[in-house]
RNA sequence: GCGGGAAUAGCUCAGUUGGCUAGAGCGUCAGCCUUCCAAGCUGAGGGUCGUGGGUUCGAGUCCCAUUUCCCGCUCCA
């Protein structure tokens, strides 16, 4: 573990030193678990962003692309369950420093201790009347189980109160009446409840009159439901089909850690698709095989991937697993496949009192689809994909090399074209080269230093190709290619350079093992 | 948010019990030299030692606060 913890060290300051990811407002002491792309970075990002829209808007008939707004109604986020279950009232144990969710403590408190007595109590009654004894009934007269009972109703009306009227002192004040014990150092050693709020919040409109608060989206699946009919009507796409979307959404997690595994702004790729009830078990299962071959096609390591299925779904889903990644803390979550049933548009349904149905030419009815949802983070994606191509080599010669192993398709630069000297009309020819290489790649030029100080530095960035241009270049206009990974060198002519790259570093032979 | 650790040049680090104008290597830049895989030569630039206070004749060094990062806890749709 420690040393896997060392390679994302390493991975986090190459990222830094070579132009991939800065932390935000560095200047300033940094923000919290916000970080910026650099150069590099952001090329590998729009790289990665690409193959999974090629793979899924591009290569699926049925499949289309919107790109919806960051701010959305605010009855939105009643509608999709996040007011009520983003927000979390927290309390800590100052003895154990353990933290709980004071909601959580109270009803536990309800069912170990109020509810776990009248259990005791109608055991008891039940070994003493034997057969004769009927449970309904000794609830309602047994006098201690109507007071407990009344005490449980007591509690849960506190509860509802605090909660509702977000009262932390009154939430304060019912943990320690009920004189609730931390279950690891058993003390009533309590920090004040606080509210934490998972969705970031602003002001839309003019500051002083009639301004009202807006959220910045917590996920971008929002977009898409309440966009869904637009869509359809407008695109005359019949069921079952798909809406993705690549945006930012916003999370004021208590804790972000690990990079930029867990951030508070961040980047996510969802494709929303959009079945007939009934059949989303099929679908659910197509779209995990789907999604799975799309991360497996890139060329990780065997045994990178593993799925993990829910066994506990969230408040809309019907079936959900999670597409797992090997990063360098251990196996997480870096995609969600997620049967959500028809549980969002019946509720922007009940919300916006608007009909989400669609109406189904084949069965002459008219229903609301079922969703089944594939969301992957683009951070989470960037970190796997960067983590895997980093390597440090020992070669051959005694030397070192640090070199990113990108797959050729996601490499911010394809080819560099380097002069093998700085003179001689050499950076003349080798840009020639790289104002007609320009059309068809990213390309880098780089005339500094001796030559293979020059590959290394294209190494540390991953790039796969460096054509040099030399003194044989200007008589036959043949030039060197060298491979990243071999580090072999060929010569070839001028004129087969972009047919040869071509072929190495497209998305084409990638979106072809996948469809 | 709690506990522990850390922060000195772009990077990796040195800096003694508090004591001269804060150093090195690499990288960067300028020039020289160089005909295919880091480490040739010369020179230059770059740091109010994370930030703000305090103790002291004197603070990179000691104390307090704060920010950020790392580890653990916690949380995680």
């Amino acid at each position: 573990m420690a040393t896997q913890e060392e390679v994302l060290k390493k991975v986090t300051s190459h990222a830094k030193e070579f132009g991939f990811v800065f932390q935000s407002s560095e200047i300033y002491d940094g923000l919290s678990a916000v970080y910026d792309y650099g150069q590099n970075g952001s090329a590998l990002k729009k790289n990665i962003k690409d193959y999974w829209w090629n793979a899924m808007v591009q290569m699926n008939d049925n499949i289309v692309g919107i790109d919806a707004s960051i701010f959305m109604h605010p009855t939105t986020w009643k509608a999709s369950g996040h007011v009520d279950a983003f927000n979390d009232p927290l309390v800590d144990n100052k003895d154990s420093k353990k933290r709980y969710r004071a909601d959580v403590l109270v009803e536990e408190y309800i069912a170990n201790k109020l509810e776990a007595k009248i259990e005791k109590e109608v055991k008891k009654a039940a070994k003493r009347f034997g057969e004769a004894f009927d449970e309904n009934q000794f609830k309602n007269t047994n006098r201690r189980v109507l007071e407990t009972l009344q005490k449980i109703e007591e509690v849960e009306g506190r509860l509802k109160k605090v909660q509702e009227e977000e009262d932390m002192v009154g939430f304060k004040q019912l943990i320690e009446d009920l004189e609730i014990t931390c279950p690891i150092s058993g003390s009533k050693n309590w920090t004040d409840v606080r509210q934490f709020n998972l969705m970031f919040s602003t002001e839309i409109g003019s500051v002083s009159e009639g301004a009202s608060t807006i959220y910045l989206r917590p996920e971008t699946a929002q977009g898409i439901f309440v966009n869904y009919l637009n869509v359809q009507k407008t695109s005359g796409m019949k069921l079952p089909f798909g809406i993705a979307q690549i945006g930012k959404a916003f999370r004021n997690e208590i804790v972000a850690r690990q990079f930029i595994f867990r951030m508070r702004e961040f980047e996510q790729m969802e494709m929303q698709f959009f079945v007939r009830p009934g059949e989303q078990e099929k679908w659910y299962e197509f779209w995990k095989e789907k999604r799975m071959q799309w991360h497996q096609a890139i060329g990780f390591p065997e045994g990178s991937h593993k799925f993990h299925d829910h066994l506990k779904f969230a408040h809309y889903a019907d079936a959900a697993a999670d597409i797992e990644f090997k990063f360098p803390f251990g196996f997480k979550e870096l995609e969600g496949i997620h049967s959500r049933t028809d549980f969002d548009l019946s509720s922007h349904e009940e919300y916006s009192k608007k009909k989400l149905r669609y109406f189904d030419p084949e069965t002459q009815e008219s229903y609301v689809p079922y969703v089944v949802e594939t969301s992957i983070g683009v951070d989470r994606m960037f970190l796997a994909v960067l983590s895997t191509a980093y390597e440090e080599e020992k070669l051959e010669d005694g030397t070192e090399r640090t070199v990113l192993k990108f797959p050729p398709f996601l490499a911010p630069y394809k080819v560099a074209v380097l002069p093998l000297l700085g003179k001689d009309g050499l950076p003349e020819k080798a840009n020639e080269i790289l104002n007609e290489l320009k059309f068809d790649f990213e390309c880098i030029y780089d005339e500094k230093n001796k030559i293979g100080k020059r590959y290394r530095k294209q190494d540390a960035i991953g790039t796969p190709f460096c054509v040099t241009v030399d003194h044989q270049t200007l008589e036959d206009n043949t030039v060197t290619l060298r491979e990243r990974d071999s580090m072999n060198q060929v010569r070839i002519s001028i004129t087969e350079l972009a047919s040869t790259i071509g072929e190495k570093v497209n998305m084409k032979s990638i979106l072809k093992k996948i469809s």
